[in-house]
RNA sequence: GUGGGUGUAGCUCAGUCGGUUAGAGCAUCAGGUUGUGGUUCUGAGGGUCGAGGGUUCGAUUCCCUUCACCCACCCCA
């Protein structure tokens, strides 16, 4: 039997339906706030994730589906759905064009992890990115889009949120933490030892119970902010005060791409695993520069689909389903074209086997119908159809020309 | 990449201290019921006991290897 590669899943049943949920949800709201749908292809040159994510991100240094295609180019299944975007509207020229431009995506992502509870390698992001406006209100913007998503699918979270900095106060704070590990370097763990190296401002995140006792006294990036970022920062915490949004602010939220300036955010969920992130996003401001763009503005995010699947509180009513049957096998034929009829404008189930009266009643309660519609000898007489209503138990004798 | 757990019917799981033909519940199908369903009764189908190898007269059971899934680390949505 041939199976599906690892982390590979499909979607079925209850599962897809929830999927389907969740996008025309996730959608119809982003619209609201005046993004528009952008599809960008799932292949892309390598060099755009390396340029983007950051090679010390572990996503770009060994999670990359990598290969060459037989043209010899270097190319990457996307590992997120950001750079895309990104690439894409720097390729239009919409940098240039400036004004202000928003779009949302969703679609299959692929990084080469060891799947667990909320890990895969193939998964899905539904992701916003807005493009050409610096002012915080859009940061607030994007937040109250997510929760709004959230909302409307009755899933619970909790907003972490936090500032990285820009290039001018990133920098010197990166050096400060460094030097603070440095000086501390026999307590804390290898992993730690490493990330310092490769990647500092990530062990603020470290799991290891005795490092976050140390990183307590560690400087912090909020206390670091230039006085612009400070400023912005200060606003985007009162505007979602005064808006009623809890959040916490976690001093210790970095997010794992490179390519984060300013507002970083998550929003997290429990009871779903260990990986409880649910969204998560910030401002990007440089990242249209990196890919060769004119300096814009950028914020954005992405919500992890299969993460918030279980979570979601799917809508209870359903469209009814109606159930058809013959008693006879030589009317079949006209009872297909009833039924057939009949789905202009509801669900419909047309069993082919004739079957008793009583049997057909069983099948229909078993694969859930709301009514139960059987043509017999009587109902051919008279051109009619019995129909009965299995959830109120009435019943009734419609003729054919009012079956619709 | 590292560590732990689990693989027996479509699903949830028993079981075999190594022994003939591997079980239950649910589900499916047929019948009791030739015009009134849900509850009920009877019966049937469905398994290379995850795969490969080893030990043995004999392996689903013991040993080795491998694969898959789950959980956690790493990382991240």
């Amino acid at each position: 039997m041939i199976q599906s590669l690892r982390g590979m899943n499909d979607l079925f049943d209850d599962e897809s339906r929830r999927f389907s949920f969740f996008i025309s949800t996730a959608t119809a709201i982003a619209k609201r706030y005046g993004f528009e749908y952008i599809q960008t292809p799932i292949l892309e040159e390598t060099a755009l994730f390396k340029r983007s994510v950051g090679e010390s991100s572990d996503i770009v240094g060994k999670e990359m589906y990598r290969f060459q295609d037989k043209g010899e180019n270097d190319v990457c299944m996307r590992p997120e759905g950001t750079a895309g975007v990104v690439r894409a509207f720097v390729q239009k020229k919409l940098d240039r064009a400036g004004g202000k431009h928003r779009y949302f995506y969703y679609g299959p992502m692929f990084r080469y992890e060891r799947p667990q509870k909320g890990r895969l390698r193939q998964f899905h992001q539904f992701g916003a990115e807005s493009f050409g406006t610096a002012s915080v209100y859009e940061d607030l913007t994007v937040l109250l889009l997510i929760r709004d998503i959230l909302s409307a699918l009755g899933v619970g979270y909790r907003l972490k949120l936090n500032s990285l900095g820009c290039p001018t106060c990133m920098p010197p704070y990166r050096e400060k933490l460094v030097n603070f590990v440095q000086a501390h370097v026999e307590h804390v763990c290898e992993d730690c030892k490493r990330r310092v190296e490769l990647n500092p401002i990530r062990v603020l995140d470290c799991k290891n119970e005795s490092c976050q006792i140390l990183y307590k006294n560690a400087p912090k990036l909020v206390s670091h902010l230039c006085e612009s970022c400070d400023a912005d920062f200060a606003k985007l915490t009162q505007l979602l005060t005064q808006m009623g949004i809890a959040f916490e602010i976690d001093t210790h939220l970095v997010r794992g791409l490179d390519y984060y300036s300013k507002t970083a955010f998550e929003f997290v969920s429990d009871g779903i695993g260990a990986q409880n992130a649910i969204a998560g996003g910030g401002r990007y401001d440089r990242l249209v520069e990196f890919l060769d763009g004119k300096a814009t503005p950028a914020v954005g995010f992405a919500i992890g689909i299969e993460r918030i699947l279980e979570l979601i509180q799917m809508p209870q009513g359903t469209t009814p389903l109606y159930y058809f049957g013959a008693m006879q096998e030589e009317h079949i034929d006209t009872l297909f074209m009833l039924a057939q009829q009949k789905r202009q404008n509801a669900r419909v189930h047309i069993e082919y086997e004739p079957r008793s009266f009583a049997k057909h009643l069983n099948n229909a309660q078993k694969i859930g119908a709301h009514f139960c519609m059987i043509l017999g000898e009587n109902e051919i007489q008279s051109q009619t159809i019995w129909a009965k209503n299995l959830v109120q138990n009435s019943e009734s004798t419609l003729p054919w020309d009012e079956l619709l």
